[in-house]
RNA sequence: GCGAGUGUAGCUCAGUUGGUUAGAGCGCCUGACUGUGACUCAGGAGGUCGCCGGUUCGAUCCCGGUCACUCGCCCCA
C-alpha cells in the first residue's frame, strides 16, 4: 500500500476514539473541578532548558526521548514530553506566587521519541494534575484522592492498585544514593550491563532490576528507609493517615523510583495488570525543588499526569453522542420544508439530520445507521395538512402529527 | 536503542508443500419494495497478497533489505 500513512508512533483519532478520548478528558475536567482544580493550558512546546533543567540531563527523556528543533534564532526548542515543567514555567512568568495553591488541570498532546508498542506512542495525550504552593501532606492526599475518584468514574478504578513509596527530601534522597553508590560499586563486575549503565545516572533503579544476579544484590543493599531523615519518615507517615482516612487502598512499593530528577518525598502509580508492560495509567508525586531549578523561589508542588490513550482503552461505559432525529422529505415539493424545518429545530438545539439526497428507503436506513431516535417524514399528503409522519425508530410505531405539536412529540420521546 | 513475531478486500481472517481467473464472514453499493429503517432474498463493486530487491521458466508463498504494527527488554503515561 503507498497510500499516505502517519509518522510512525502517531494516531488518528476518528470520530470512535475521539469519543473515548472525550470521556476520558471531560470526565477528569468534571472532578478536577469539584476538588478546586481550573484547567488551563500552556504552549505544546517550550525552550529546551525548561525540560532539561527539570527532569534531569540524564534521564531518559532529556537524554534521548525529546523532540528538538531550533528556532530561526537558534535557541533550542522541544516538544513538551511532559506538561508539569511547562505548568511551573507558567507559574513563575506569570509571577503566580501569590496565589497559592495553585490548583490546576490540563491535558492535551505530549511527545516522546520512543519505541512504539501499545499503549505507548510518540504522540501521545495526558490529563495532568498539578498544585503548587503546598508543602503539606494534605495536599498530596488530596492529589491522590482526585485521581483515585477520576479512575472511579471511568470505571478502571478496581482493576488499578496504587502503589506508594517515598523518596525523602533531598537530603535524604542524595543521602541513600550516596549509599547505594558505594555498595553498588563494590559489586560492579557482577551488575548487570543494564544496572551498571544505572549506577551513574539512577541508581535507584537498580532496585527494581528483572535481572536475578541483580536482584541477589539488592537483597543486602542499603535500606531507604534507614536514610530517611525525621521530617521525611513523618510527612509520609502523614500522607498514609490521610489516605487510610479516606478508605483509599495503597500498596507500600520501596522498589517504586520515578526516572525524573525532580521527584522528592511521595511518589506513586496507579497501575494495572491489562495493558501489558506500560501499567501506569497515572504516576506523578512531590517535586519541591522543581521551580527553584527553574529559577522561581523555592516553592513546593505535587502533581500526576494520567495517559489518555492508556484510560480509553480501559474506561467502560463511554456515553453515546447525542442521538439525532432524521428529517425524511418524500418528493421534490418536500424537500424546501423539511430544510427549513430541519434548520429551525437546530436552531432550537435539537440534533437533526436530514440526507442530501436518496429516496426514503436510504433515507430511512442512513437513519437507522446513524442511531436516529425518530423520523419525520413529510410528503404530498402530509403538506396538504400542515403535518408530519412521525415516526418512533425504537417502538416502529409511527402516527401523523401537525407541525405545531411536534415539539411537544419530540420532548415526548424520553 | 536491543531481541522476537506478524503484515492477504474498508474490517476480522482463511488459503497457496512456488503454477494460469486469490476466497469467506461482516461492511459498502444496486435491486426485489417508483412513500418507510433495524429482518429476508438476489446481484455488484472492491486486492499490483505492506514496499523494494534477489533466487526461479514462474513468487502472495522461499531469501535479503525496508516500513508499519504486536510482544518482551530498557523506560515510561
Amino acid at each position: 500500500m503507498s497510500l499516505p500513512q502517519p509518522v510512525r508512533g502517531t494516531h488518528d483519532l476518528l470520530p470512535e476514539d475521539f469519543r473515548r478520548h472525550a470521556h476520558v478528558r471531560n470526565t477528569a475536567r468534571d472532578i478536577a473541578a469539584r476538588f478546586g482544580y481550573a484547567e488551563m493550558a500552556t504552549p505544546i512546546f517550550e525552550f529546551t532548558e525548561v525540560f532539561a533543567r527539570t527532569m534531569g540531563e540524564t534521564s531518559d527523556v532529556v537524554s534521548k526521548e525529546m523532540y528538538s528543533f531550533e528556532g530561526r534564532s537558534g535557541e533550542s526548542m522541544t516538544l513538551r514530553p511532559e506538561y508539569t515543567a511547562g505548568i511551573c514555567r507558567s507559574f513563575i512568568s506569570n509571577g503566580l506566587q501569590q496565589n497559592v495553591p495553585f490548583k490546576v488541570f490540563a491535558n492535551g498532546p505530549m511527545f516522546r521519541y520512543e519505541r512504539p508498542q501499545k499503549g505507548r506512542q510518540r504522540q501521545f495525550h495526558q490529563i495532568d494534575i498539578e498544585c503548587i504552593g503546598a508543602a503539606e501532606a494534605k495536599a498530596d492526599v488530596e492529589v491522590i484522592a482526585l485521581g483515585a475518584a477520576i479512575l472511579k468514574e471511568l470505571g478502571v478504578l478496581d482493576s488499578c492498585s496504587l502503589q506508594l513509596n517515598t523518596l525523602g527530601d533531598r537530603e535524604s534522597r542524595q543521602a541513600y544514593r550516596d549509599a547505594l553508590v558505594e555498595y553498588f560499586s563494590d559489586f560492579k563486575d557482577k551488575l548487570s550491563e543494564d544496572s551498571l549503565a544505572r549506577l551513574h545516572r539512577n541508581p535507584l533503579r537498580i532496585l527494581d532490576s528483572k535481572d536475578k544476579g541483580d536482584q541477589a544484590l539488592v537483597a543486602n543493599a542499603p535500606i531507604f528507609t534507614d536514610y530517611l531523615n525525621d521530617y521525611s519518615t513523618e510527612f509520609f507517615a502523614e500522607v498514609l493517615e490521610g489516605l487510610d482516612m479516606l478508605g483509599i487502598g495503597y500498596e507500600l512499593n520501596r522498589r517504586l523510583v520515578r526516572g525524573l530528577d525532580y521527584y522528592t518525598h511521595t511518589a506513586f502509580e496507579f497501575v494495572t495488570t491489562e495493558l501489558g508492560s506500560q501499567g501506569a495509567v497515572i504516576a506523578g508525586g512531590r517535586y519541591d525543588g522543581l521551580i527553584e531549578a527553574l529559577g522561581g523561589k523555592p516553592t513546593p508542588g505535587i502533581g500526576w499526569a494520567g495517559g489518555i490513550e492508556r484510560l480509553a482503552l480501559l474506561a467502560r461505559d463511554i456515553p453515546e453522542g447525542p442521538r439525532p432525529v432524521a428529517i425524511v422529505p418524500v418528493g421534490a415539493e418536500a424537500e424546501a420544508v423539511a430544510l427549513k424545518l430541519a434548520h429551525e429545530l437546530r436552531l432550537e438545539g435539537i440534533s437533526v439530520e436530514m440526507a442530501f439526497k436518496g429516496n426514503v428507503g436510504k433515507r430511512m436506513k442512513r437513519a437507522n445507521k446513524l442511531n436516529a431516535r425518530a423520523a419525520i417524514l413529510i410528503g404530498e399528503d402530509e403538506l396538504v395538512r400542515n403535518a408530519c409522519t412521525f415516526r418512533d425508530l425504537d417502538q416502529g410505531t409511527q402516527e401523523e402529527v401537525p407541525l405545531s405539536s411536534l415539539r411537544a412529540a419530540l420532548s415526548n420521546l424520553g
